[in-house]
DNA sequence: GATACCTGTATCCAAAAGGATACTTAATCC
DNA sequence: GGATTAAGTATCCTTTTGGATACAGGTATC
């Protein structure tokens, strides 16, 4: 493999990492995706099963979330109208991103306060 | 496992989480562990692979990975002064996210635009 | 028609992240 | 003592992300 083509592949692999960071990084959207997966389906359900988040934040993530096709939003007819939130077959690759940050971010609490 | 056990488990996992995201995430700290991790040690060489980021922010980056026990930063005496990074041992293992976060980020451009 | 319930949005603001660019410091060579 | 080279800082700015809180809009019940 040529020097160019090792750059080629570094460059690629900082933007598939910068990609992901986008659809799934900042402080909220795995959290919000885990709390669907988990088994809140409805807007205040999801807002009180996560801690510190507010309405503004969660809509916002919801849509993007939806725009992603990571969960889907459906309205359900009866009294009172009621919207559920569920995530998609897609949703559920997630996971494998998921796990590691959960595995890791565990791990380097330890290594740097020992543990708590 | 009561529903209080189910709570606390979820709670746990979304502190991992965001603990992960707070040191690896945004859109620079795992781009420059890769580039010194690919044999960029010193400060120009790293800011020349990484297309995009400025000093400021490789300055900033730098600081928060080496107070992350991510990095080294090694003074070499001679002239004219050097500076080297490198990477830890313990930085290997964001290897674990790292790979995962590639991976899916290059299946998710794929599954949004048909392949690019 | 007042009330209550639910899903959000509107408004306004604060903090963090990221960016452009000039400059400092320090050594050494000529 | 002027030129060169390297690492990073200083300054100022823009954009993004996150936060607090009020309340709108629709419907059904009383």
């Amino acid at each position: 493999m040529t020097q160019k083509d090792n750059e080629k592949h570094f460059k690629e692999k900082i933007k598939a990492i910068q990609d992901t960071m986008f659809v799934l990084g900042g402080k909220w959207k795995l959290p919000v995706i885990l709390s669907i997966y988990s088994g809140n389906k409805r807007f205040n359900d999801i807002a009180g099963s996560i801690p510190g988040i507010t309405n503004r934040v969660l809509s916002k993530e919801l849509k993007h979330l939806e725009e992603n096709l990571l969960i889907r939003r459906d309205v359900i007819n009866d009294y009172p109208v009621r919207i559920e939130y569920t995530i998609t077959d897609y949703c559920l690759t997630t996971e494998e991103v998921a796990a590691p940050l959960e595995k890791w971010g565990k791990t380097h609490r330890k290594k740097l306060h020992g543990k708590l």
